[in-house]
DNA sequence: ATGGGGTTTTTCAAGGAGGAAACATGGGCA
DNA sequence: TGCCCATGTTTCCTCCTTGAAAAACCCCAT
């Protein structure tokens, strides 16, 4: 559901097109969540249909220029209004794994843990490397970036730090060998 | 692309039918991550057909039950020895909106924030409440709600703590005032 | 029995997301 | 000039997810 604002928000700054689109999403997200091509095109025949925005007919180069409608502006409005909604928080793969191997037996769920604290170990490096090259230049265009980089950041700290707690009670549980 | 592994893992144990399986994985997730039913069965449809899956003709009471298969034995094994991915970790909506807010005019980030601070902590009190609740009776079933319960806490955490570091970004932006 | 109201269980149709092919275009190089 | 590769741009097809309806069942007051 966020694709729909995302894109409105950027039309709402001027009219675009689907490729544009694409670029400056990833772009002033840091490329962190890549945004799939087809979305963009699917998600702008969604909007247009819902009248949040329109087709401009085609600019010089013959790319079909959308741009948002009052309709469309008032929803971005109410996007950037109202707190991202805590309801239904996406799924956390990892978590559910390791809950489902805890009730299940013939699950290693030590050496998962393990497994795992290297993975997020490692990415948590390199997000720390790329927010120190990041962060040369502090251009307030590159903020944005630098914000996203430092949300992964601290997503994975807290999942280094669960994974702790997660191996110390499973210690506890299996009795303190 | 959890769900489907999830069911997996859940038919590892025994053979269950539609219904049950979204108890029990409601169940053992603590009903963080609500499963839509329908996706339960359009899931199993699609185990059936990759093989991973068998019907086992009905039950006493004329449910349809579901069993795993030695390849789906297989795809559950290798789940749960594969880390789970950080290639392209799933979007943070509110990551991207304030990324997006930054770069626009016309977008209030500081009351953003504000408000998203406020949902967040909120949030973090329920979870919070949720876990003394079921941490009173630590009986080893309920553990893996105690972990998923630890797991939204300590993401929600870091969510506050970097919401606080993009305000206080924000005001060296616009200077301190 | 019976029929109304709730729970359990399944199916259906529509909408959203993603991968990969298809189409265009422009610039280097024989 | 004309080929070819890299890049920009769009479309298409499939799979996955969701919401809501439908079907079956049970329980209890009439």
């Amino acid at each position: 559901m966020s694709i729909r604002h995302s894109l409105l928000a950027l039309l709402q700054d001027r009219p675009r097109y689907g490729y544009q689109l694409r670029i400056e999403f990833e772009d002033r997200t840091g490329s962190s969540w890549p945004l799939n091509i087809g979305q963009v095109y699917t998600t702008l025949d969604r909007l247009e249909r819902d009248g949040l925005v329109q087709k401009d007919g085609a600019d010089g180069e013959g790319h079909i220029i959308y741009s948002i409608t009052p309709a469309g502006l008032a929803e971005v409005g109410d996007w950037f209004q109202a707190p991202v909604g805590r309801a239904n928080p996406p799924r956390n793969e990892l978590a559910i794994k390791l809950a489902l191997a805890l009730t299940l037996p013939a699950v290693d769920v030590g050496g998962l843990i393990q497994a795992q604290r290297a993975v997020s170990i490692r990415a948590l490096q390199e997000y720390t490397k790329s927010r120190r090259d990041a962060a040369v230049n502090p251009r307030p265009a590159d903020m944005a970036k630098l914000l996203v980089l430092d949300s992964l950041i601290f997503q994975t700290e807290a999942e280094v730090r669960w994974l702790d707690l997660c191996e110390a009670r499973l210690m506890q549980l299996t009795g303190p060998a």
